[in-house]
DNA sequence: TTATTATATAATAACTAAGTTATATAACGA
DNA sequence: TCGTTATATAACTTAGTTATTATATAATAA
């Protein structure tokens, strides 16, 4: 994956989003991806474009036809990040706990 | 957390996951937030309304200061997203396997 | 070779985003 | 009350995104 800005800014789509849900069904060609969509084919390529560039695709060639489909390595560096978040938030929750306990043992101390 | 679009969208920002990553070290005001980058702070203030809109942080008031912190319920919603397409990779990787698998027990039937 | 199918690219328009400076608001300390 | 500190908002600029239509390319089918 070449970052997390375009990763996350590829993922910040809908429509894109959902290009990865019907991926990840399984390879599929630019014309049966963009058959559920209400947007035209142009646009179904740019699309495929953003994603393939974020490295959340790939694809192949196929006599005329370009087959996509999820990248292995997706999503490695975008959960290695949220990772940090989350530890951040429980980490902070299990402050919250030991501040909530002193509360309870010294009543009179409640900061805010 | 209202949608994944502005979530996803908030994330995409690397001064936005600079000032996330700041705050997994704990609350932190506005200035405190601004002083590491080279952005002014009306500029700050607007990120962190990015952010606060996403359901990512939360602010409290505290006299002139506006303490920020990672909002608790924060990226929930993204994990489960994310834990969609981890599943489809996986599949994915395992199918990939048995048809590596399947090839060196039937060395002619490759396909690609 | 010619028509058709699958996809990409270019030009353009509309919208959104991020930064800046200037200014407003609101709490604090003297 | 008055100046200062902390933050927000407004107006504006620049840049980027997304969609559209029209067109190009390249492989297949006839």
């Amino acid at each position: 994956m070449h970052n997390l800005d375009t990763a996350f800014s590829a993922l910040a789509d809908p429509t894109r989003r959902a290009l990865l849900a019907r991926l990840a069904l399984g390879e599929a060609t630019v014309m049966e991806l963009a058959e559920p969509f209400a947007i035209t084919q142009p646009a179904v390529s740019r699309h495929l474009k953003v994603l393939e560039h974020a490295g959340l695709i790939t694809r192949r060639i196929d006599g005329t036809k370009r087959p996509c489909r999820i990248a292995p390595a997706a999503i490695g560096p975008i959960d290695q990040w949220l990772a940090m978040l989350r530890d951040a938030i429980t980490k902070n929750d299990a402050r919250l706990d030991e501040v909530l306990g002193a509360t309870k043992l010294e009543p009179g101390k409640d900061s805010a």
